[in-house]
DNA sequence: GGTGTTTATAAACAGCCGTTTGAAACAGAT
DNA sequence: ATCTGTTTCAAACGGCTGTTTATAAACACC
């Protein structure tokens, strides 16, 4: 049976093709309602296969999970800061919405992945955070942190960088309301420079007092 | 066997406790992952029961998110605007705050549900939506339109009050990141007051301008 | 050609899942 | 006492899960 046809033997292709049926699996379905044999079936691979080539079901959506991260945060890398703190936040603000709204959408494996985790940890989130989340919210917090008045408590800059984090995220991951609401979140260049706009004029306040007033605006209008 | 043990029959309170524990059940594991099996060891009843009393495992789901639902809000209502717009903005981020951060945790179902819904809306979200959320969202939207200054673009408003709303339902949502940032989320009421100064901070910025800085930050620090 | 390693496969395994079944236990009316 | 309808139960059903195993084909090297 089946003897004319050769066994493929091309490990980092079938490698390569386990994982991308897998992110569509697990992005459709999440990690627990995602199931091995629908992966294979798609990959046209054995069911073998998974534990073969990573060990585990945990073991290949770690690694669906970090590999398609590492590779748009490659292809999109975040900003180096500016000298001047308000503009490195700016570009922060931009980076962050951009890969939400923009990278999330043409990719809706990361967002649905994420979301997922969000209501299910994984091991495999620790690893995301430590690995790549937290260095770039690392430079938030030194934006932040050079933006507030000398003194500062480094407890309330952390709280302010959550929440800028939290106003670029939330026209993502609210999406459902938001649109619910009557409001379309922007999906074009400019709509999300608009948002950005929004965003930075807020954070801008909680970090500077009133001293953030009088430099801010203007000079965030010069641009 | 078990000849002198009468059966329990009081339909009533057999529905109740499994309503409970298909509450505990789900918050826990959220709903696929959620056994029929365990929701009846923890009710001591029957696994035909859930099929009887709500259909399907589906029938006790919604029934135990709708009435949760239902149950937290009757408790706790949108405070009354306050005549003073500044501060009714911070009374309205302190319920939403409180709600989000307090009556969430206390009674994870009503999180569950809303990062279910985020993930697959269902018909019931937009009834959620027009019920309950777009009158709370209201709300702020005219706060928010009372603090602008006059002839302040409508949409700028708009998207502004969303990113109040961001910055409070972002550290329930997002507690799994948050948490593993090194960051603890607040839970104690001193706590979520310090994040409302916080976020009310932010929030009076981008509505007013410069005179925000003037006229807000002294007259929160007078309560 | 023989040998050892890597790779691929089908089949079996053990376990949990939600749901169904058919009969027993009960309550109340006849 | 019999009938009727509701409630409860243990057991079984069919199906899907992730994983393991034995086997064998394909390759690299001696």
């Amino acid at each position: 049976m089946k003897e004319g046809v050769p066994r493929e033997r091309d490990p980092e292709a079938r490698r390569a093709r386990m994982l991308r049926a897998a992110a569509a699996v697990f992005a459709a379905n999440g990690y627990a309602a995602g199931s091995v044999r629908e992966i294979c079936d798609r990959a046209k691979v054995n069911v073998a296969s998974v534990n073969y080539y990573f060990g585990s079901k945990e073991g290949l959506y770690r690694e669906v999970l970090l590999e398609s991260h590492r590779q748009v945060l490659a292809e999109e890398p975040p900003p180096e800061p500016a000298e001047d703190a308000e503009e490195a936040l700016r570009d922060w603000v931009l980076f962050c919405l951009r890969f939400v709204l923009l990278r999330r959408a043409a990719d809706p494996v990361l967002g649905r992945l994420m979301a997922h985790e969000m209501r299910q940890p994984t091991p495999a989130l620790s690893e995301l955070v430590r690995l790549i989340i937290r260095p770039v919210f690392g430079r938030l917090r030194e934006i932040v942190e050079r933006l507030a008045e000398r003194g500062a408590d480094p407890l309330r800059c952390e709280m302010a960088a959550h929440q800028i984090v939290a106003m670029c995220v939330h026209f993502d991951h609210s999406r459902a309301v938001i649109g619910r609401l009557g409001f379309t979140v922007p999906s074009t260049e400019a709509g999300i420079a608009e948002l950005a706009d929004s965003v930075v004029a807020m954070a801008l306040h909680g970090l500077r007092g009133a001293a953030g007033c009088r430099l801010g605006i203007s000079k965030r209008e010069s641009r």
